[in-house]
DNA sequence: ACTATTTCCTGGATGC
DNA sequence: TGCATCCAGGAAATAG
């Protein structure tokens, strides 16, 4: 399950491989649930645009997209024929349709700009392959790129959602757990009735930290996962400010945790849950003072904990 | 304004 | 072996 860590290593990944290629046309699948912005958005956005950076918001991969005058210029003839999105394959012959007038280039000097975000959801993947590697079920994008290879958004559950930004960059919410001073992290518990746990999920107060991570957050701040935010004293706040941050760089150093299915952009399994404290480790001992590790359900999600060395 | 609960999804694990 | 059931969980939707 991609949390922070995860999608850091992704987004690193493509960024290396995907930076200054451009998309030259998209295919996107039948199911809608994975369809945040309109299909038709998606795809008039995202063809003929350059990609001039990969990174990761929380737990978002956003991709920065230019369009230069010539690109739109295409764009708004193409627009105009309503093509239906599994028709949006753009032929080689349209790209090489016409020049900009001097005049139009320096009317537009300055790139069209605009954000594809992925979010990848539970079980979501966006792979580069070559345009023969076989498709996989649960395939429900499918970008042309002019490199020749095509960038694939795979997602079985669908829990993963497809947008773009335009008229305003990509907002993620919350704080960068990364970024985030010491004193703006105490205030964002101040007054909060309900569990730590759910608190450091919530991406509206900081963005990217998921089940696992919350977990061996706390483990290592000693505090536990049902103790109401606002009754944490400001001591154990600047404990757990330092070990949310902690555990976070060293799972990126390791390339995040594969517990179930996850891969990098390049296939590769992360080793943090190789380092795992406590999540998954129900019943086994802590590794600290060898009590059975407790698992417990908080707002519908498992949490880890040990009892004796968290409070 | 907050907080808690439900819902969406499929595949792998489990149980009989 | 086959079939039903349960479980994983991020975030939006819904309810309180």
């Amino acid at each position: 399950m991609p949390e922070l860590p995860e999608v850091e290593t992704i987004a690193r990944g493509l960024a290396e491989r995907v930076t200054g290629d451009v998309i030259e046309s998209v295919w996107l699948g039948q199911k809608k649930e994975p369809l945040k912005s309109a299909a038709q958005e998606i795809a008039v956005t995202l063809e003929r645009s350059r990609i001039a950076a990969v990174r990761r918001m929380g737990k978002h991969i956003v991709f920065d997209l230019e369009k230069d005058g010539e690109a739109r210029t295409h764009l708004s003839a193409q627009s105009r024929n309503k093509h239906g999105v599994n028709d949006s394959h753009v032929s080689q012959k349209r790209r090489e349709v016409g020049h900009p007038t001097l005049a139009g280039r320096s009317a537009r000097a300055t790139p069209d700009r605009a954000q594809w975000i992925v979010h990848l959801g539970m079980t979501g993947r966006l792979q580069i392959a070559t345009p023969e590697a076989e498709i996989e079920k649960h395939t429900h994008a499918i970008l042309k790129l002019v490199s020749g290879r095509e960038l694939r958004f795979v997602d079985p559950r669908r829990f993963g959602r497809l947008s773009v930004a335009r008229s305003a960059d990509f907002d993620a919410g919350g704080f960068e757990p990364l970024e985030i001073d010491v004193d703006r992290f105490i205030e964002l518990f101040r007054g909060r009735k309900t569990p730590i746990k759910s608190a450091l999920l919530n991406q509206k107060l900081l963005r990217g930290v998921g089940n696992i991570y919350a977990d061996e957050s706390l483990f290592r701040a000693g505090i536990r996962p049902r103790r109401r935010a606002a009754t944490i004293t400001r001591e154990q706040l600047v404990k757990l400010h330092s070990s949310v941050k902690e555990v976070l760089r060293e799972a990126i150093a390791l390339g995040g945790s594969s517990i179930s299915d996850y891969v990098d952009a390049d296939g590769e399994e992360g080793f943090f849950q190789l380092q795992h404290r406590v999540y998954g480790r129900e019943g086994e001992p802590c590794l600290v003072c060898k009590t059975p590790i407790k698992r417990v359900v908080i707002s519908g999600r498992s949490s880890h904990y040990c009892p004796k060395c968290q409070k």
